[in-house]
DNA sequence: GTGGTCTAGACCACC
DNA sequence: GTGGTCTAGACCACA
């Protein structure tokens, strides 16, 4: 089952960005081991040669290091680790204003709406 | 310029959410005559079948009507559109926790980092 | 703008049907004269041959009588009128009863049903 | 055996209308499984793809669901069969009440005749 | 020209 | 095999 990937950015930059989804979420807990490039590549039904430069790039930023003989592991920093879960709660919540403003709500109003939902935090769903 | 769709869902229902979010943000505006079936699924790069679709789906949700000959209108009816507001902010809202949820952040933590958001609005952007 | 016909029964009598409503209703008051076969044929979009058959069907039935040189009138005994009026309402009646006794329900529910419809005579329709 | 359309309305509606009835009627009881969409097509004598909108009608309205890979089956929800019934009956009524009045009768002469028809309920059928 | 309907034929995911 | 989606192309009524 390939991964999902949309046209609006290069495929290893989204493949960064689910890796590191699954980095902060534990998916990949800190100081596992990753899958063989191979085997990610398969997995997310790219060429290996994509996969490869998105390890590199985690690599690059201090999340995952590669140790020559024995693959690519998690880091065990954790500081690394909220800097990681940080930025990405960030982006995540600069969406969300992006997304809320768009829609005309102003950020008091935007603030109360999230408020009221932790407020009742199981809810029925309206359809979208 | 065709639209950007996905195959996780099917491309009429990303259509009706593209034309929702057009509604809501005011880029149609209320009153206002959508360009006719054919022009929209040209501009999208669907079949025309396709675009008709998710316009049905529209109408019956009440945010546009046609008239026979002359096209298809958005809606003036003041409550569907705060209702469209309110059902797509809560979606928002509702995948903003889920995905912070995954991070691990616990309700409090979400809504104390969006209470941030909205005393320094405009900051600098961490890379992600 | 031809007539509608199905195909579950002949058309002649598809069309004595029809003729039978207008004198019933009026629409061709007693003593009027009937357009000419040609003209009711075209009007209903068959052949002429078909109209002259269901006005035979009517002549027989006494409802019109034709006058050789002048035309077909419509008939001025009021008792004929009578007993075709008579005669539709049981039809139409009958037909109440077998299609609401197909959804199940006793001659006393269909009684209940139209006399709550004779109190509340105008009401929103609902979709069926 | 193809099924009767005429070209009042489109065929997917009259469709709706024939499944509703044979629902409400319990042609097909609460919880059997319709036959699939290409037989039911075939049987209607019309494309499958009319079948299916007319399928997806009924599903919107809650009286079928479908399952995936196991066909669609009758809703088991007795409240929303009983909604269904009451809304066809209605309309029935509705339709006898236009017809008859068409007639020249009043709500009391239509009433009279229904409850003369459920005291006297299987009588001589007089000709029409 | 507009929206609406219908057909024909294809592909997909699921099991 | 099932339901579901998409495309392509046609026709219609309306004004």
């Amino acid at each position: 089952m390939a991964w999902n990937f949309n046209d609006n950015a290069p495929i290893y930059l989204q493949i960064v960005s689910t890796l590191k989804g699954n980095i902060a979420s534990g998916a990949y807990p800190p100081g596992s081991r990753l899958p063989s490039v191979r085997d990610l590549a398969m997995e997310a039904g790219v060429n290996p040669n994509t996969m490869q430069r998105a390890l590199a790039e985690l690599e690059r930023s201090g999340l995952v290091n590669s140790q020559r003989t024995a693959g690519r592991f998690i880091t065990q920093d954790a500081e690394a680790l909220t800097r990681l879960r940080r930025s990405m709660s960030e982006q995540i919540i600069s969406e969300l204003f992006a997304r809320l403003r768009a829609l005309g709500m102003s950020d008091a109003q935007i603030l109360e709406a999230v408020r009221q939902r932790t407020v009742r935090p199981l809810n029925d769903r309206l359809e979208c």
